[in-house]
DNA sequence: AAGTGGTCTAGACCACTTT
DNA sequence: AAGTGGTCTAGACCACTTA
């Protein structure tokens, strides 16, 4: 064995890196069909486990998706950009560029209403919330699609005593959304803070979500405080992290 | 076949999803052995890769790790709370209750610095930085370790035009950091904008932070701007997504 | 020394997609 | 009908950790 260098390193590894090479290189592109498990028993002279092996390291850093009896193709990412502050009047500093490219412009991002529910709240968002263990929660249940594919989870719960018999409670909250019938009560929102958080998804996440293997959600939790520093609710998201940029501006100090 | 419900998954599924029952029961608990491809052969007389199969789900959900020579065990996580803002005074909401609990406390977090060298500006840097294409830069690397293990690489630009001959440049750069000496320049930063993603990690970064298989990497990018709205500095961050969790707080509007 | 996970072979059958 | 990826078997050798 010469000082190859890259002598001693597994085979799959040594396919799955000149596969890397390939597409960095531009030999196949977003959505191309990357050889087959076929191609590379021949190519390399391997069994199927091991050319298996090789696709799958691409496919766990979510470089390549398996499309059964298909292929495996080069996958291809369009942002969305999420603001924490959903501020349209711009600002000095909002005309400055971005790192990530994202084009929220032409595409269709629905939201799909599913539940308004009254059920009793998780112990940790009691916690949040001020609520007493075991005291029921007002749980508003949302999706959002882009062209069609969800790419958001939502739940949001807020204080079952406070929201009933309001439009809260109701599948549809009226204009201005559920911020605006918080306020019509005296609970209008004034400050958030979001905890954002990634893992890998559970396989009911990755279900819900349709997600390609070896994409990681984001978790981020929204709370909602009022002027005098109550919490008023607790919105739990759940992100595709292949499709959202997430963006946050502050002040120093 | 009877109407099993659960009669046609495959097997490594069947396996995995009771060795993740057992985790969630507390049956094992974090930092317990789990049982290796041998007892699962004999327990579900299946073959080896089979056995690996089932494991290998666990690991790629993030929540087991493979030792080698030593077995697979349930992953424990400790999360570190990094604010967006760095204020220490406690106002009315700092008191609000986080949905994650996070121990940064009795840990040690030490910063590791790595280089401070000149190069050409990375060409989407350089946009953000409003350089010319080719303009050299600043470049500053550090290292944050948690306990000993690497848990944050940072990477920050500045105009080196702006930087040459100042403590900037310098390993060291003196007390209250580059920030107090881009004051000194009379180019202090007064907004921050971040933006963050999430994605698995190339082999670099899995490799350079010791990532577990199955862990993902959030990506900060922080850009700071002077006054008059002028990005003095880019800072591309790396972070381990399962010793994380980023916190931001903004005003309603 | 014994046990563990990591890699690899050479087969096989299946469900699925594409032509 | 042909080709694809998904699952599975029954072996094998290796490097590593633990005792």
């Amino acid at each position: 064995m010469p000082s190859d260098g890259s002598g001693r390193q597994p085979k799959y590894q040594r396919i799955a890196a000149e596969l890397k090479a390939a597409i960095r290189s531009g030999r196949y592109g977003p959505g191309d069909r990357l050889p087959g498990e076929n191609d590379l028993m021949a190519a390399h002279g391997v069994a199927r486990m091991t050319a298996r092996q090789a696709l799958g390291v691409l496919q766990a850093e979510g470089l390549a998706e398996a499309r059964k009896g298909a292929g495996v193709f080069v996958r291809e990412f369009r942002l969305i950009r999420r603001r924490g502050i959903q501020r349209l009047a711009a600002d000095v500093w909002s005309q400055g560029r971005s790192i990530w490219a994202a084009d929220t412009e032409d595409r269709e991002l629905v939201v799909d209403f599913l539940s308004a529910t009254d059920e009793p709240a998780p112990s940790a968002i009691a916690v949040v919330l001020g609520l007493a263990e075991g005291a029921r929660a007002c749980v508003r249940r949302r999706r959002f699609l882009l062209d069609g594919k969800p790419v958001l989870l939502a739940t949001s719960y807020l204080d079952a005593a406070l929201t009933a018999g309001t439009a809260i409670a109701e599948p549809d909250s009226g204009p201005g959304g559920i911020y605006a019938r918080l306020a019509d009560l005296g609970r209008e929102p004034v400050r958030f803070r979001e905890e954002v958080r990634s893992r890998m998804p559970t396989p009911e996440e990755a279900d819900r979500l349709g997600l390609v293997p070896g994409t990681p959600v984001v978790l981020v939790c929204r709370t909602a405080y009022t002027a005098d520093g109550h919490a008023v609710e607790v919105n739990e998201m759940t992100l595709d992290a292949s499709a959202y940029v997430l963006e946050y501006e502050f002040d120093a100090q």
